[in-house]
DNA sequence: CGGCATCCGCTAGGATACTG
DNA sequence: CAGTATCCTAGCGGATGCCG
């Protein structure tokens, strides 16, 4: 797309990521999974480029504040491209990223396993659940 | 193992696991993920069986509040077993299941992708800093 | 439309002290 | 040794309001 993509985005929210990549390493990636937006929003843009507007009814439920948050990780992650048509009302579109297709792809498989363990997890808890407390 | 596994232990900390598994579905996991001792803990006990205090070093940094729980929610879905042995002092030992084996797996799997890309996050990471913020 | 700024509650998680 | 109970804070994340 030749979208003139805006790059200029001086200290946005609460400056998006202060994760210093220096000290936390690999675990980057599960602290991203735990913010409970993000395999959401993998899973919607993984069929295909979307607006905001969209994303935000598709998840139905997120505020403002945690879609903005999330897909700012993500892209500085490099896990999705912004494009910005500055016309007005402006349009902007989310796009996954060979990277984030990537990523996609991996937290799918995780969500398929647990998909099927599911009912086991469940079992386990109605177990404990049952014996232990009461 | 013959030993008398004490299942009796009512309220434990915060009562453990608040989580109804009616709603929530299969986004637990998720969420176990993102509780940031659970995969140490899963890495630390897919070698074999190991006692609580052997575990709380090997964490190294981990408060016995964090690793109780963690521990305590494991057990809970299914991941790990809990042996106690009535002795003074007492002895307990951790071992995964097979569920718990299966999900370390997995999470492994997960960690090993995030390790080969690491690099591009870090240097996308990089790219965003420098260019959208001073 | 696509955000950002702000207030505010909730909870994850550390530190500390105390039991069996 | 293997916890439990309590206090405390840093931050996630929702709700609301304003702006280009």
């Amino acid at each position: 797309m030749s979208v003139t993509n805006t790059v200029v985005r001086r200290a946005s929210l609460e400056s998006c990521g202060s994760d210093d990549h220096e000290d936390c390493g690999l675990e980057l990636i599960l602290v991203r999974l735990g913010e409970q937006w993000t395999v959401r929003v993998l899973a919607e843009l993984a069929g295909g480029p979307l607006r905001y507007r969209v994303l935000e009814r598709a998840l139905d439920g997120i505020s403002q504040r945690m879609l903005t948050l999330t897909l700012r990780r993500l892209e500085r992650d490099g896990h999705l491209l912004r494009h910005v048509e500055p016309t007005v009302p402006p349009k902007v579109t989310y796009e996954l990223t060979e990277l984030g297709h990537a990523f996609a792809t991996q937290v799918a498989t995780l969500v398929e396993w647990s998909r099927q363990h599911k009912e086991a997890i469940n079992a386990a808890q109605d177990t404990f659940d049952a014996s232990g407390r009461d």
